[in-house]
DNA sequence: TCCATTTACTTTACATATAAAATAAATGGA
DNA sequence: TCCATTTATTTTATATGTAAAGTAAATGGA
């Protein structure tokens, strides 16, 4: 009989991984809409444009668009177009690298800056009332729980390219 | 002196819901990512197109263009571009309403149902394999610590709306 | 030095997403 | 019945994303 229970467990884990990813995904796109719609109406922005500034943020002296492309984990391709039109409203600018001529380094200009410095600001704060109705303790745990889903998925695509290349 | 403990407590609950957020959307986006690639390469399909196809499975009768759109929670043109496009492979069919002639009712295809249920069935086999490193229990905590933040977001827009009506 | 290869970036073609405008049909009073 | 309004869908313009091809510069041996 243990390999009857063994059939149902293994039915039972799949229905449990299916839920909680699509519970998983279901959060985080909410949270997404929220913050993009605030991003919108409240600076003309969205997530893309946020996060390419936030990378620029944390590295002052600039970034090749090659590095923001793995930073964002976004294809070169679309870093351009995102830094086109950040370019033309002028919030970054490409400079010319020192000794490399493929290469461009991207910085904030001035009004970048300021402009970033604002929208954290209150990014900061929007996540900080969607996550509310949650104490510390259970954010903490939330956090614990989906660090083990990032091993996990780590673990899986290590044996998947292990897989692949034999 | 509280008054200085409560400023500390406020800023570290600022720092950690901005960490949980960045954790769940990374975790999010790695497991969409993995799962694009894979319905890409197994059968030339995406996360957009699977997921219009599983809200078809679940109504076999039919569903209409803003129905598809409610469900999925995308606007209203991006349904008619997700259908034209399945619809040219044969996957899915719009059917005249019966009664409403401004609406169409999207039914799959036989060739659609057969195509899905072979990529339902992989599916649910790699959401299992990203999970694996966990055990049930930790993935049922992990579910529920979701549903708070759900409930969380869905308390937060309440209050925003209510706000935003006065 | 020369050149094959790699690296950095842009361009192109396309899918997927939104908002806003357009179109057409249904609907609910006066 | 008539018409203003609402509802269903499509179209248009634009942003964001990828893959693949193209261009130009750097690099590392023979």
């Amino acid at each position: 009989m243990s390999g009857k229970k063994r059939q149902v467990d293994q039915s039972e884990r799949e229905a449990q991984s299916l839920r909680l990813w699509l519970r998983l995904l279901g959060t985080s796109r909410s949270i997404e809409e929220e913050v993009s719609v605030r991003l919108r109406t409240r600076f003309e922005s969205s997530l893309a444009r946020f996060d390419l500034m936030s990378v620029l943020n944390r590295f002052p002296d600039g970034v090749t668009m090659s590095d923001l492309g793995r930073h964002l984990r976004v294809s070169g391709g679309n870093v351009t177009g995102l830094v086109d039109r950040l370019e033309r409203e002028e919030l970054v600018q490409r400079v010319a690298h020192a000794t490399d001529r493929r290469s461009s380094m991207v910085v904030m200009t001035e009004h970048g800056q300021n402009a970033f410095k604002q929208m954290a600001t209150e990014h900061r704060q929007w996540l900080t009332d969607i996550m509310a109705g949650l104490d510390m303790a259970q954010i903490d745990k939330l956090y614990d729980g989906l660090d083990h889903v990032r091993t996990s998925i780590a673990a899986e695509q290590e044996r998947t390219s292990r897989k692949e290349a034999s």
